[in-house]
RNA sequence: GGGCGGUUAGCUCAGUUGGUUAGAGCACCUGCCUUACACGCAGGGGGUCGCAGGUUCGAGUCCUGCACCGCCCA
């Protein structure tokens, strides 16, 4: 065969991507046993994300360690999918087209949509609205396919899911259900966390604090009978008219007195207790904190201790509602005030506005009246919600929501997660701590569009109102379900929304609850039990740091819930790919780096090896010059290998076996590749494949190429087919065959080229092709001296700097050598002579016994 | 404020259970077109291992404190 002239990394690649493809060499083997099955559980990327070079570096890792898993025999199954439904689709979609949800427009199937239309927003039906994300999400799926597929990863492309596919709602409505049915799942009316621009309610794992600015307002309470004033402190003013109770520490003796008392909101009126409870921190703001329904976490909590009244001022919309101020002589008021004339003037003034604009008009009506401002405002800056995908600052807002059960299971999920082994272990802290903070049980349902709807209807009676206690489920052959489309059981269509008829539930469950299904979603675990016991726990989770509260946690959430185990054996944490200047990338910064290009540029072989480099768990920073060397290692390979076939190609391969290797250093070399195998299988093994490349690299460049090669290159130019030639021959056959395989793991394009040009006889893929096993070359007896290799590369390095100092070539040749060596190292040194002096091109050598030096000592003689 | 991780050559990083003179790649310098590779080969310079204590015959490695950087959580 004649073999290329230069390394092309692109034109290899397409080739391979084809072949691989055509010959399903990565598929799955559905009859193999749990034993010999490696499974894996990708976490599904967020296509609706942008692509970015940390993707390339994750999804790098996953494949290192699947590819090695393969070579040592193992059934694979490592599944992908597409995680698009959620919110950020939907804010695409709304961008895109320049277009508006409104549920009540009636479907248009005729409907024409453009991007980039200007104008006000368009209407458009709830229907025609998650027909353009499924458009959406499909062209980013098929980007990311692309860059997967580019990019070498060996996922069973037969296994592709989507979280919005019709198998993926089916599997998360069944885990609802069966939720449902071990009353894991209830409803609560209740004040949730809400995010006013989506008009949704949000869970705490998708919650992040920003530190932003904000100011004390102080604002003069009077006490009820008497002239004095408490002054307290806040940072939401617009939220005066929702005061319920003000709070003072136990031991601060500035307000002892007042306990028990009540207190008159300014401009509103309104008298309310006066409370000591220990959460009141004396050192922020005057001491004195007035409770809003609802300002805050606290808010909640002392609402509901003290059992204080619900009076809601936020809207839905983040405005604040209108609502009228009694006197409170009425019986049952909830609105009252001493002065209802000026509270209902004040609060007239703010009705309707948002939340923000309340604050300014508030603050300005507050400053215009005396009496009501303390002193000047006290600029600070405080941690304050958000939705991590949204920019204006949740609220508390009283909602119906469905909720999953976690806060009774704390040490349960604890446990589980002690029972995984995560890598590196000091991963497994973040998960602990999350477990232990968790405040409050997950929120399910989400105020949304395209997602799972949650899989219940609700009777209506005969005055039309919704009886929520009385759930109506589906059967479960009928999942997946849409309760806005689909009838429930014994009722007709024509009854819907009637009174004495149904209605459908009109949420859809948040992205985590399928997200956190993937292993079951893959396993078919609700249509093929069989299956699902062969597949699952799985065997690892690979995935980056920032997504174990989430994407982790809630996969073992749903694990523990359904069957009472954990969801994989192992978690493989990936780092991030920092900027170069060590910050986070992140699209604001507008310091992200696009993959493809690099592929481009460097070919995905390259690209890999960087992936490769990083360690475990550590975060990287951003170095070009790696795929640099990336590129020159494959490079090398495919030049040490294409010289290495040449060497041994006009031998029968039959001859080149384990028992022909007999001469003392190609001995010597192959006891060097022995420890080699072992440490770098030690090294996969424990997921490390960064210290895996890293031997096998040194290993191939240093031993292999710049001195192994090398030495035995003259025997292999021997014209006879003497036993030294053939012992070389042999050697460089066996140990090609073993480095190629142990880098195909890192870089399958050039190591697949390779082993197509001289191995695939034997088997047909390298990836295919079995993991290095020390029984390979157990024929090949150890050398005779264990001082052989360390001679010969003394020698070399002794020889070499002597010509290097004399500015020569390396191919000049050396009058004489003169070799003293201590007496143990003298059949080492023997035993390399002949191929030293051949390589060297060195005229006389003479070697003396010495016991005056440590090892060996040699003078070369240049002309 | 709490937790976790990091700090080693100009840069990016390795450094096993404490053990010779702390390593690699890139960059830099000097040679070399040696019948695989100049994306190469040979040789070379470059480090107070963040700081301060401690344990030890011996500390980059173990302990304590501190500083700075990053992430997570309040």
């Amino acid at each position: 065969m004649e073999l290329p002239k230069k390394y092309q990394s692109l034109e290899q690649e397409n080739r391979w991507q084809k072949e691989w493809e055509e010959k399903a060499l990565y598929a799955w083997d559905p009859s193999c046993s749990r034993e010999e099955t490696f499974a894996v559980d990708t976490p599904p990327p967020t296509v609706s994300g942008s692509l970015h070079v940390g993707h390339l570096f994750s999804y790098s890792h996953q494949d290192f360690i699947v590819r090695f898993q393969r070579m040592t025999g193992k059934n694979i199954f490592f599944p992908i999918g597409w995680d698009d439904n959620g919110l950020p689709t939907e804010r695409r979609v709304q961008n895109m087209y320049n277009v508006k949800c409104e549920p009540h427009v009636p479907y248009d199937p005729e409907l024409k949509t453009e991007r980039g239309r200007k104008g006000t927003p368009l209407p458009i039906s709830r229907k025609n609205f998650i027909e353009l994300c499924d458009v959406v999400t499909k062209e980013d799926e098929a980007a990311f396919k692309h860059l997967w597929t580019r990019l070498g990863l060996s996922y069973d492309w037969s296994l592709e899911y989507a979280t919005i596919d019709e198998h993926c709602r089916r599997t998360s409505q069944a885990s609802f259900l069966d939720m449902l049915e071990k009353d894991e799942v209830y409803q609560d009316n209740r004040p949730v966390l809400w995010d006013v621009d989506f008009r949704t309610a949000i869970a705490q794992a998708e919650v992040t604090d920003k530190e932003v600015a904000g100011a004390y307002h102080f604002l003069r309470f009077g006490v009820e009978g008497s002239e004095e004033v408490l002054v307290i402190a806040t940072t939401r003013p617009e939220l005066l008219a929702a005061c319920v109770a003000v709070m003072v520490h136990p031991e601060d003796a500035r307000y002892r007195a007042y306990v028990g008392k009540k207190a008159v909101t300014p401009l509103f009126g309104a008298p309310v207790p006066i409370i000591a409870d220990e959460r009141a921190n004396p050192e922020k703001g005057t001491g004195v904190v007035m409770v809003c329904t609802f300002g805050d976490q606290t808010d909640v909590e002392w609402w509901q201790e003290y059992k204080l009244p619900l009076r809601q001022i936020l809207g839905q919309d983040g405005r604040l509602l209108p609502l009228t101020f009694v006197a409170r002589s009425e019986k049952d008021a909830l609105w009252i005030s001493v002065n209802p004339e000026l509270a209902n003037a004040t609060y007239g003034e703010l009705a309707g506005l948002p939340a923000k604009k309340a604050q300014q008009r508030f603050i300005e009506i507050a400053e215009a009246t005396p009496g009501v401002i303390d002193r000047p405002s006290e600029a600070i800056t405080h941690a304050v919600k958000f939705f991590e995908k949204g920019d204006r600052p949740l609220e508390l807002i009283p909602a119906r929501q469905w909720y999953g059960r976690i806060m009774d299971k704390k040490e349960a999920l604890l446990e589980q997660g002690r029972k995984i082994q995560w890598h590196p272990e000091f991963m497994s802290k973040r998960y602990e701590h999350w477990v232990e903070g968790l405040n409050q049980d997950w929120c399910l349902s989400r105020q949304r569009f395209f997602g799972v709807p949650i899989p219940v209807w609700y009777p209506l009676d005969e005055q039309g109102r919704c009886k929520y206690d009385e759930v109506i489920i589906p059967s479960p052959d009928s999942l997946p379900v849409d309760p806005l489309d689909d009838v429930p059981p014994r009722y007709e269509s024509s009854q819907r929304d009637q009174p004495g008829g149904f209605t459908g539930d009109p949420d859809v469950f948040d992205t985590w609850a399928t997200s956190s299904l993937t292993p079951q979603i893959a396993s078919r675990w609700v249509e093929d039990k069989d299956r699902h016991s062969r597949l699952f726990p799985m065997d690892i989770r690979p995935q980056s740091h920032e997504i174990i509260r989430t994407w982790a946690f809630y996969t073992i959430v749903k694990a523990y819930l359904h069957e009472g185990v954990i969801p994989w054996k192992h978690v493989v944490i990936s780092g991030w790919i920092l900027d170069p200047d060590r910050k986070k990338m992140s699209k604001s910064q507008g310091n992200v780096i696009t993959p493809e290009p690099l592929i481009d540029e460097y070919g995905a072989d390259s690209v890999r090896y960087w992936a490769a480099r990083a360690r475990l768990g550590v975060d990287t920073a951003y170095d070009e010059q790696v795929f640099k060397v990336g590129r020159k290692l494959c490079t090398k390979l495919f030049n040490a290998a294409k010289f290495a076939i040449g060497r041994f190609s006009e031998v029968e391969r039959a001859a080149l076996v384990p028992e022909a290797v007999t001469e003392e250093l190609d001995r010597a070399f192959l006891a060097e590749l022995r420890p080699l195998i072992s440490r770098a299988t030690r090294a996969f093994e424990e997921f490390d494949y960064a210290q895996a490349l890293s031997l096998v690299e040194d290993f191939f460049w240093t031993c292999f190429c710049d001195n192994y090669l090398e030495m035995a290159k003259p025997r292999t130019y021997d014209e006879e087919l003497t036993a030294e030639r053939l012992s070389a021959c042999a050697t460089l056959r066996i140990s090609l065959s073993m480095l190629v395989r142990m880098f195909a793991p890192f870089v399958p394009y050039i190591t697949e080229e390779i082993w197509n040009w001289e191995f695939s006889k034997e088997e047909p893929s390298v990836h295919r092709a079995p993991w290095p096993a020390l029984s390979e070359i157990a024929a090949v007896p150890a050398p005779a001296s264990s001082k052989s290799w360390q001679a010969a590369l003394m020698l070399t390095e002794q020889v070499r700097k002597a010509k290097a100092d004399a500015n020569l070539s390396m191919a000049a040749p050396v009058r004489e050598v003169l070799v003293k060596a201590a007496p143990d190292w003298m059949e080492g040194v023997r035993a390399a002579a002949q191929d030293i002096i051949r390589m060297l091109r060195v005229e006389t050598w003479n070697l003396v016994e010495d016991e005056t030096v440590d090892s060996v000592l040699s003078s070369a003689h240049l002309e």
